[in-house]
DNA sequence: TGTACATCAGTGAACGCGCGTTCACTGATGTAC
DNA sequence: TGTACATCAGTGAACGCGCGTTCACTGATGTAC
């Protein structure tokens, strides 16, 4: 009853769920999204099996977490993009933010593909939070835009209305164009797509954003 | 000895091989990329598991084959984009390239993602025949394109003209960058995320290939 | 046309492995009196 | 400060399942003489 969540024994607990993660996210990086065991995990803490039931309602419970926590992560990655505290000016953030996306991908491309790429077999995203969290890494997409208006295509408007209200549609319009191509150019390098064909992805990228800049009037 | 390439047997072979194929394609479709079992394709052809090593050395040299057959698909219904026959003039035939692309991938988002995405865990694609398939899909695009002259960026001529030696490298350029643009909205749009704004993909589409079109100056 | 043989598709058992999850249980440890 | 108790982390065995792959073997069938 006197549940004090400060207590030593809920200490012990997230430290130990931080641990089970930690495991989780380096046997994804190593292996692939279904390398994702709670056997190998328990393994590698030294540990029986069954003891992470004590922690995790399950394997897609703890799939669903290390999801709403790279999109935490990416989030804070992101906000903290152009230099907290300096005033940058409008049009200098979009490329900071480009780069931050970009940089938190290539760092750990499967937490990356745990986000934008198919959902496990058998995995159900059950979960609202999940596209809460990916509105709030859109919404800082907008926010590092300044394009105003309508998009000229009324459907269009209503439905952008719907999802984001209160932004004007040429906006989020921009903002998904502007996902969408960092998402391209990212999802293939993170591949390996670019260096098998021996170019280099800097460069390939600069010119990405720099398109992304230009094409919103 | 006299091994006619059409005997009986030969034929029942290949037959036999593409059931193969077609059953591995359903499962896949059905529940994604780790789904691919020999057991289980060998009991819906109605079959032994052991019966299947007749046919494909083991689960990899299967998975690489339907790869392969995938580049070779999509090739044929890039290729065929442009009304046969039909003399279009060069403007409008990146749009019909474009429409096919995302054609093929909306239909069968996994053999998409058997190109595209991160390959399986423990399979590493041991294959110089897949690297000239994807360079082939490649080759469509840049004759879609009709962008000349350098990029601007002499290391990068350098590097683009080492992959595709004797295309103008600013060609090669508009190339990468239009196919990332369309795997960026593509694949976004097969893994939901559009449907899921409640935005309608056609319309995003046909925008992003606009500009593909207007950025290759 | 008939017979002998080589080819080869397919079987069933087995190997060793790993999976997620449940269950009844042990033993340590924090907590309340 | 000391004792009794409730909490709870962790164990080990088990369940039922599926995996890719090997092996020795059967039986049908095409082929050569």
């Amino acid at each position: 009853m006197a549940r004090s969540a400060g207590g030593i024994r809920d200490r012990f607990r997230s430290q130990m769920r931080q641990e089970v993660k930690d495991a989780a996210l380096r046997q994804l990086a190593a292996g692939g999204p279904q390398a994702l065991s709670v056997n190998a995990i328990a393994k590698e803490l030294g540990v029986s099996g069954p003891a992470l039931y004590r922690y995790f309602a399950g394997r897609d419970a703890l799939l669903t977490e290390l999801i709403l926590d790279a999109y935490a992560d990416l989030t804070r990655a992101l906000a903290g993009a152009p230099a907290p505290g300096e005033a940058a000016p409008e049009k200098s953030r979009l490329p900071a933010l480009a780069d931050a996306y970009r940089a938190w991908a290539v760092a750990q491309p499967h937490r990356y593909r745990l986000l934008f790429s198919a959902p496990l077999p058998g995995y159900d995203a059950p979960d609202d939070r999940l596209v809460a969290a990916a509105r709030k890494v859109m919404g800082l997409i907008l926010a590092a835009l300044d394009t105003t208006g309508r998009t000229g295509d009324a459907t269009l408007d209503a439905q952008l209305g719907v999802w984001w209200p209160g932004v004007e549609p040429a906006r989020a319009l921009a903002g998904i164009t502007g996902w969408s191509r960092l998402h391209g150019i990212v999802s293939l390098e993170i591949e390996g797509n670019f260096a098998s064909m021996g170019v280099d992805a800097d460069r390939l990228f600069e010119r990405e954003v720099a398109s992304v800049l230009s094409s919103a009037p």
